[in-house]
DNA sequence: AGCAGTGATGTTTTT
DNA sequence: CATCACTGCT
């Protein structure tokens, strides 16, 4: 039995009476003021778009360090890695090195770290692999073959349709057959054979000590819930707890704090409903006006004064989010009232869009703005292909985030898949997938290999039974292969040079663009050099995978100023000097899936109002007219209706002269 | 049992 | 423009 360490900790309260080193009445206005000195018990921070929210966190952070709090026992939860890593440095120039020490992460990061620890009290190993979304479509899949039979050929939900109820109904925390019936209730003549194949899942995953992003917050909140000991640990190494970025959390993170913030409450949750955008992963936007109900006492701070735009700006994005359907009480207002009018620029084509976005950024460069502080944003990652094109050309140098990220790729799945046996031996997903890369083996042989090291007849240091006739050989070739890379001392990134090796003929073999996937592996292997325990990179490759798109990034273009073209989902929390919101067209932005709905629509729209407000001095939309669209086979000419209302003196109209 | 070739299919957003 | 499921061939 563990034994509780009890720390005591004195907190001081009394405040009048420190002096601190920094002088928060003067560096932040009232109402940031308040939230920072807020100190024990439940608060929520309304935080309007650019009104300084990572300030004031900052800012907090440093007032409980200069109070005498233990920067470990402060756990600061956000929304990406990069934001807490921000956050901290930002806090350590403001104070001192002890900011660093600050605990925190992304919810799943931080679940899997505990969950490490404490896998034995929830039937875990602890070398659990993360499996990631289509890791997991692929596990659905396996199950599902199993109980599809006659009775369901027909329009019995796909492997991707499967993941996502169970995702969601998991993050709502509702049942399989209530989410089932509220939201795909056209399945449910198939719910005993959905929720079969959910329990199947579930105990695939087990036996093979695998890990769902849905497992991590779920066990997390199992742990929480039901180990007295776990809970009282973690309450008491974590006696300050801050959530970043709130309207987006959901309901199953929503309890995970609860017990987090324990019977003291300490715990401050900081965020604009206005700015959610994440309810395809089960966020609700009214989730954060619930959060005062959940405690005894709550107390709210809001923070609406602008720092970030125009007054010019602010009036459209003001315009924007009041033609919500449901309505928002918010208007932010600015002191800064010296701005240029947004611009709309209409095009004819793409093309033309592609070009007059380059020449823009070009001019906008020549006027002294550097080109880090200039943004495309755009609503799906694949709208700035064209762009891309044209800016390579002008030898603008970019880079993009969001979209399909070259982790995703099947040759980088490959080439984790190796680590990933030789972390957890039991991952039979990725036993599967590197088997099937031999030359013989098909499902049937994989099959039976993985049965053997199911049932423990088999492991990287004992395979001599297997038995696959002509393709033993090969199959224990890789087994010895992987064994002495297991046993190996070198370091990280020599052994992924040694599998590299080992898979070049196998990709030579797959692809015919396989000096192109190559390029990728060098990548990788680049990356590889940055860690010191397989455990460590497999970890980030799961959780928080470099967040670059694929693409042609030269290592000069990292070094120097980039161009950053994002999705607005990734652009959460950034700003910029100049942005531009590219294809505002009715059918691309809002996308024509998220018409039919009105709770979809109102999410678009609070969409365009983060893309929008995450301008600092110039806003330019563009949108091209009469565009064939292959998806809906029409024609797209219409303006997107977020803007095709706005009045006359708020924005500046520009179309392309004719030559 | 494995594999290659074919035809359909569908393409938000992310941990 | 892939990937994916399916089919028929070896």
């Amino acid at each position: 039995m563990k034994k509780i360490l009890l720390k005591k900790q004195s907190i001081n309260t009394n405040l009048t009476k420190i002096s601190y080193k920094i002088n928060y009445e003067l560096d932040l206005n009232k109402s940031q003021y308040d939230a920072v000195m807020h100190n024990e018990g439940a608060a929520l921070v309304i935080a309007g778009a650019g009104t300084g929210k990572t300030r004031t966190l900052v800012y907090r952070v440093a007032r409980l360090i200069e109070d005498g709090v233990s920067p470990e026992s402060i756990l600061l939860l956000t929304f990406t890695r990069k934001a807490a890593k921000e956050m901290l440095r930002r806090a350590s120039l403001l104070l001192d090195g002890r900011c660093e020490q600050v605990s925190g992460g992304t919810f799943h990061s931080f679940a899997t770290n505990i969950l490490r620890k404490y896998a034995d009290l929830i039937n875990y190993q602890r070398t659990f692999n993360i499996i990631d979304q289509s890791d997991s479509e692929d596990a659905i899949n396996f199950v599902r073959n199993k109980i599809i039979n006659e009775k369901t050929n027909k329009r019995f939900p796909t492997k991707s349709t499967l993941q996502k109820i169970y995702s969601l109904s998991k993050n709502s925390v509702t049942s399989y057959k209530d989410y089932i019936e509220e939201n795909f209730s056209w399945f449910s003549d198939y719910y005993d054979e959905i929720e079969n194949i959910f329990y199947l899942y579930d105990d695939y995953k087990l036996k093979y000590n695998l890990m769902d992003y849905d497992d991590l917050l779920i066990n997390l909140l199992k742990l929480l819930k039901e180990s007295e000991i776990a809970r009282k640990e973690i309450n008491n190494k974590y006696q300050f707890i801050m959530v970043d970025e709130y309207q987006d959390s959901n309901r199953l993170q929503h309890e995970i704090c609860l017990y987090l913030a324990g019977e003291k409450q300490n715990i401050m949750a900081v965020g604009d409903d206005a700015q959610s955008i994440y309810s395809f992963r089960g966020a609700n936007h009214q989730n954060i006006m619930f959060f005062p109900e959940s405690f005894g006492d709550c107390k709210i701070y809001k923070i609406e004064e602008n720092y970030r735009s125009t007054s010019q700006i602010l009036d459209l994005t003001n315009f924007i989010i009041n033609e919500a359907f449901f309505k928002y009480e918010k208007k932010l207002y600015s002191p800064r009232s010296d701005g240029d009018l947004p611009k709309i620029v209409i095009t004819k084509s793409e093309r033309e869009q592609s070009l007059i976005v380059t020449q823009l950024i070009l001019e906008y460069r020549e006027n002294g703005i550097p080109i880090n502080e200039i943004a495309v944003l755009i609503r799906s990652g694949f709208h700035s292909f064209d762009l891309e094109i044209e800016l390579e050309k002008a030898n603008i140098p970019f880079v993009k985030f969001g979209g399909i990220k070259f982790i995703e790729t099947a040759h980088i799945k490959d080439m984790i898949a190796y680590l990933r046996v030789i972390y957890n031996q039991k991952d039979a997903l990725s036993w599967q997938r590197i088997l099937l890369l031999l030359e013989g083996i098909g499902p049937n042989k994989a099959n039976k290999v993985l049965n053997l090291i199911a049932n423990n007849q088999v492991s990287l240091n004992n395979y001599d039974s297997i038995d696959l006739g002509k393709q033993s050989i090969i199959v224990k070739d890789l087994f010895a292969f992987l064994n002495e890379i297991r046993k190996s001392k070198s370091s990280v990134a020599d052994k992924c040079t040694l599998i590299a090796e080992y898979y070049r003929p196998i990709l030579q073999n797959k692809y015919d663009d396989w000096q192109k996937r190559w390029r990728d592996i060098e990548t990788y292997l680049n990356i590889s050099e940055r860690y010191e325990s397989i455990e460590a990179l497999l970890q980030d490759i799961a959780l928080e995978p470099p967040v670059e798109s694929v693409s042609e990034l030269t290592p000069e273009s990292k070094e120097n100023e980039y161009l950053t073209i994002s999705t607005i989902h990734s652009a959460k929390g950034l700003e910029w000097k100049v942005v531009f919101i590219i294809w505002a067209l009715e059918g691309k932005f809002p996308s024509a899936k998220a018409t039919e709905n009105i709770d979809t629509m109102e999410e678009e729209r609070r969409l365009f109002y983060v893309a929008a407000t995450r301008a600092k001095d110039y806003l330019i939309i563009t949108y091209p007219i009469n565009i064939y669209d292959r998806e809906s086979g029409s024609v797209l000419s219409e303006p997107s209706r977020f803007i095709s209302n706005i009045p006359e003196n708020f924005v500046e109209k520009f179309v392309v002269a004719n030559e």
